[in-house]
DNA sequence: CAGTAGATATCGCCT
DNA sequence: AGGCGATGTCTACTG
């Protein structure tokens, strides 16, 4: 395991080896002080401070104060990292079309700078998703409530797909939309599209349900679920604490 | 400008060297072959490989594989970072509560550990927001329509608070909902709550108009917007670069 | 603290 | 490549 580091290298040192790094497929790490210029999907300014620039292999570009989760600066997957030596100055460029955005890394000065040879594990597997509530709910369908029965998941519709689509205990379409927390509006207005969607194609005077099935809701949703006259069933995905 | 590091450390040395990085604020970089638990919101697990583990003095932890600009597990801002050495292996851990959540990282072997003091700039001034394209609808209200006069953003509803209220030549109410890059459905079914919501406050037989201003919308979004009687408004967030 | 919506959201799936 | 919806979204703002 060959990790490379310069400290406080001159600006051309640090090119010749982040240069090198690109070539290997490796990721960098700089340190350094540094001012940071975006423009693409919107347009941003940083000024002068000391920050962690990330450069990967695959074209992520990301800017780190010692704030935050989120980096101050980015550039996504797919852009193309430039470095060159400008009056003197290490600067990193990271740029990619659809869409045009460029970010652009100045440093005044370069702490330090490391080339990592990262490899394997990538994929993490994850659970208490939706889909381990589908799951559930497709085992379980009287969890929704007694007498219910799917037919199908991921429905088409002209709103777009249904989570779960099945009938009741009368035989009445039902709507299942389900969310693995608490949700707010949004959710509520998301499955009466899909209601409204399906009494269009449903039979006149059919009665399409629609049952949001979630931890929890907020007041304006459930009253928003209540003007639409649209249900609501709590139910948590499994193996997982969520509030 | 003292940048700490160690090469192959042992998990000792790492250990101390993470703990006073820890008590002097720093930013921390651990490269290294480990393995990753989480446990909260969700569960993961992530079998051994080497990743850039970066921690933070405010208390948020990334790891970030060589790909994707998301690292591959996370702990926000706030946590609480532990490290210890257990097996004769380093084992950081950074766990929360509200959510309830824990992130493990138990390494194999610490290829490199760099303490790095990070001061200044965290502020970025961004253009193009939807701030920005409200500026320009209350500067020159008649790109929305002629005769459109704003009178009042952020106006509250029973459904949310409303971008831009005001009303047409003709004196009714007007909701107008922005949204700085091309929308789907979601935006209007957000648009359509607030003009039902104010349907209520207004006295009968007054319609409340409603226009999306965007610079695109989806063709689902559109027949949506049709079949509730919303409008739609080209119109992008000044300068920058929106598709 | 919860609710609500924006974001350079990112990401994955499917057409 | 675009549309669409999930995400351990994160983040800011408001009540």
């Amino acid at each position: 395991m060959s990790v490379t580091t310069l400290h406080q290298p001159t600006h051309r040192d640090a090119l010749e080896a982040l240069s090198a790094a690109f070539d290997r497929g490796e990721l960098l790490t700089i340190f350094g002080r540094c001012t940071v210029e975006y423009e693409g999907r919107a347009a941003s300014s940083l000024g002068p401070g000391d920050r962690l620039v990330v450069l990967k292999p695959d074209g992520t570009a990301l800017v780190h104060t010692d704030e935050k989760r989120t980096p101050v600066n980015w550039q996504p997957p797919g852009s193309e990292h430039h470095a060159a030596v400008r009056d003197g100055r290490l600067r990193v460029r990271s740029e990619r079309e659809n869409p045009d955005e460029r970010l652009d890394v100045q440093f005044e000065r370069v702490h330090q700078l490391s080339a990592l040879p990262v490899t394997g594990g990538r994929t993490v597997d994850v659970a208490g998703s939706e889909e381990a509530l589908r799951q559930r709910i497709l085992t379980e369908p009287e969890l929704v409530e007694p007498g219910f029965e799917p037919d199908a998941t991921e429905r088409e519709t002209t709103a777009g797909p249904v989570d779960v689509f099945g009938h009741d205990s009368e035989g009445r379409p039902v709507v299942v939309e389900l969310k693995r927390r608490r949700v707010g509006p949004d959710a509520a207005g998301q499955l009466d599209r899909y209601v409204e969607a399906l009494e269009r194609e449903v039979p006149d005077g059919v009665e399409v349900r629609g049952v949001l099935v979630a931890p929890s809701v907020t007041d304006r949703a459930r009253a928003l679920l209540g003007e639409r006259g649209l249900s609501f069933v709590s139910l948590e995905p499994p193996d997982a604490t969520v509030k």
